[in-house]
DNA sequence: TTTAGTACTTTGTATTGCATAGTACAAAAT
DNA sequence: ATTTTGTACTATGCAATACAAAGTACTAAA
């Protein structure tokens, strides 16, 4: 029983989530996106952020454009595209449920 | 895309919690379980429910022990080892922490 | 020119929810 | 007595996604 683990797998289907919602709030590019995961203590790493960008772009809910960098190789950076304000809005209240019911099943204090 | 796909991704890693927290008030059965997480908007199959319930007693969080039933084959209840009830406090924990970091993600109004 | 840092792509693995098929037991119906 | 129905559990295959690791590409610094 490893407690890392759970913690890996109470994350999947949570981060489309948290990714669209911090991409909605302005153009952002994958490190902007870890690092603002990082503050939030949200440890993603590339081997998921990356896929999970392409993903997303692939349903249409992002889409892209190359800048150059000032100091590096050129960057990806990211919007949501119309259809992907309205999933967020989606996931936001299925997440809301979600944890509604987590603390209704966790905290009931009769089976009945 | 999918919002009953994100549902179900959602779920993953958080039933253990869930079903864990349901058995740590007193010993149930199978069906007992998915009635009170029915109760709790959150619906899970026989599919996903008996393999998970298998994972924990071999993870020795769980025991169990046949009864037989008044009214048709006889029932498995499971209760919390003393492991369980150790692990249990560490989901919530953990639980708990990924609530306020997704809270943290899509609230976050400045990128700093 | 080579090295180091940054950014992105690809692929394979592990894990788990769901769907489905099947077995087993007991009571009700025939 | 036998068959059907309802309940309970087991097993297996599939889909999806987080993570680890390997690799490519670009730019600035050494």
């Amino acid at each position: 029983m490893n407690i890392e683990n759970s913690k890996a797998q109470m994350k999947k289907g949570i981060l489309e989530y948290c990714i669209l919602s911090i991409i909605s709030r302005g153009e952002v590019y994958a490190s902007d996106i870890i690092d603002e995961l990082k503050n939030s203590k949200m440890i993603v790493v590339e081997g998921t952020l990356y896929p999970l960008l392409t993903r997303l772009k692939n349903d249409e809910l992002l889409s892209y454009q190359w800048i150059e960098s000032k100091s590096g190789p050129p960057r990806k950076y990211f919007q949501l595209t119309k259809e992907g304000k309205k999933i967020l809005k989606e996931l936001e209240e299925t997440w809301n449920e979600l944890v509604q019911a987590v603390k209704y099943t966790t905290t009931q204090s009769n089976k009945k």
